[in-house]
DNA sequence: TATGAATGAGCCTTCATTCAT
DNA sequence: AATGAATGAAGGCTCATTCAT
């Protein structure tokens, strides 16, 4: 519960290696001795600091996770907006969540199956979207369509698509990277691009 | 490198176990004990047939990846439709390629980076998509948009999005299934459902 | 079910290395490493052939655990004796029991706590005694009292000074051996002079 | 060696908790970390009052050792009685000894092996019974047979039964409980039973 | 073709111990 | 007096691989 304190310098630094590997190379293929060699520690300390390596990575994965939803459901001052500018507004924040965490989505992809504990707690988070968020949303969607400015359209309709390319890009850029052996450079001009991309894509579709 | 032998059935039994474990939990996450004991058979005979464990990965993944590709830009009979209805049937065979194929995009993202061998062939397989496809289609394509019928967007932006939904569906599948926990008919419904709505959204955000 | 299978000389080469330090140091103080040491072979082997150091335990365990009971409530022939040459006779066979497997005793002190199942069956085992064996000893006991031959005593306290006399001599014996830094000669004399003396000591003990 | 300064509070908490789980699980079974938890302290403090884990418990095993055969051989205002009544006195004494160090002889006879320094110790102990105790002792019983009163016998005869009865049921108790599920009450009742049933059987067994 | 036996290397974990504070 | 941090060694176990048959 008392969560959040400051962490001694080892056991920050454990937790930045181990974020780093699980992050790039998953659970199974990131073993307590690469982290420690990383932190260039002994083996036996990330034990005493977490106990086990299941324990390590579940702090990691929980931070990495609550980090995630709480900003994806984040939404501030959306509401003075109007319809096409909220929306562009909330791809956008997605978007740049994604960009900030790219590897977040593959790592829940890949081991949420091994954590069932944090399944019941992504429920409820999602929980909270459709109150929050959706409910809002959906009443403006409505009133859009009913205005004839946008084209008869469910709102998960819209967020799929949405969620959906931007998932996408940071999911798939790792490989598109390699095979086309892009530099930094290319990348942030992808990423650049696609940003406003996955935008325009949208909103045009959505125009009665 | 491409033997086309008929495999014996034992090692065909092996590949078919082995594809399946692979695709399930990854390269890491399986063992050769366990595959042996999937096919029912002593653990040494797999390396018989395939001498290391990552030999046998790559005889799978490759297969994988040639069959993905290979049906990916293999677009026949589409020469006679007309511009939207190729799009429509291309977007509907890939999504149909991952319907029957759904781990294979997880396979590649997660394993493409300890397989720089494959990056080369997969670079050579994208190099066949303008040639045979990207270039056809690009006239087309212009020629909507001269005709009016079609606003001005690039192809790559209309593929991008295309795939993109159609991937992350597949990709996302398992961790929506958990968190929503929704039962196989829900899931059928959901992708039925998919199906048509990427194919609608795209062909609405491209229309003039 | 279908044990007693022969052994591989390798596995029997195992549990016979097994067995001498189960017995020696107790389960804790034993590592496979010293195991495979004994044997000569891998450590690894020892897991092959019992998967767990618990399994090789078990087995070990429950083979020394039913030989003992099973010799010990065998007692063939008795009927046609008399009562104090069935007394005699009775504890002379529980010592050389004891006398052939000496160590048993404070193997089971000492482990099976870690072994409830085994619980069990030493309880099932020990139900089978008074039908047996006990019923009889009990209507010969009592003829003897009724005829003054034999002092007013329950089997029972016949039975505890016999069993605990014959065990304590080769529970206690390490520790006399090492105290009194007795050779094998003075210790052979020992116990065949302590096999006589406890059962004169019983018997003079119940004569009336 | 014997410094007998009055220990730390602290100091005597660890000697404590360590005794608890020693004679409870065995030297090895013993961690230094759940000494400590059981205190409820650093695992570092064990070692900065007793240095090693093989101290601790040499402070320990010496200790008890002590205590026990200082009061086994400890038999005051024994010689105003007659010798019947010594005999009864002795081995009551014996097993009162036990009732309240119930798991030292199980501790001797585990762990003496390791602690060759303990064996001197014990041996010089030992030394003391003849003189202090056996030879008075031995008068008494030469006295008694010689009056008819005891059967013609040898002391260590005498002894060795005795001594073999009242450990015996000790050392065997926690099997027993277990396999017959004797409640406290039960248990309880079989030690009153056993104290004199024991006294008995002695006194019988050696009367002319 | 197929298998049982065997092994070295690595994994996660626990342990006793030390050291600076 | 007491503690948190850190470590080397060892433990049990699994793994991919090899080899003789």
């Amino acid at each position: 519960m008392a969560e959040e304190k400051l962490n001694q310098p080892t056991e920050q630094a454990i937790l930045e290696a181990a974020e780093k590997l699980f992050l790039e190379k998953g659970f199974e293929a990131t073993s307590t001795t690469q982290i420690a060699k990383e932190v260039g520690c002994n083996q036996a300390l990330i034990h005493y600091y977490f106990r086990t390596k299941d324990n390590l990575f579940n702090t990691i994965f929980e931070q990495k996770f609550r980090l995630f939803f709480q900003q994806l459901f984040n939404i501030e001052g959306v509401k003075s907006m109007g319809f096409e500018e909220k929306i562009r507004h909330l791809i956008i924040s997605h978007f740049a969540l994604l960009e900030n965490n790219p590897q977040i989505p593959l790592l829940i992809i890949r081991e949420l199956s091994r954590k069932p504990e944090q399944v019941a707690l992504l429920r409820e988070k999602l929980r909270e979207l459709p109150e929050k968020l959706f409910a809002a949303l959906n009443d403006d969607l409505q009133a859009e369509i009913k205005a004839g400015r946008v084209r008869p359209v469910s709102l998960i309709d819209i967020m799929i698509p949405a969620i959906s390319m931007n998932v996408a890009l940071f999911v798939m850029m790792p490989v598109v990277e390699q095979v086309l052996q892009m530099d930094e450079g290319q990348k942030k001009n992808l990423i650049e691009h696609r940003r406003n991309a996955n935008v325009d894509f949208i909103l045009h579709s959505i125009r009665a």
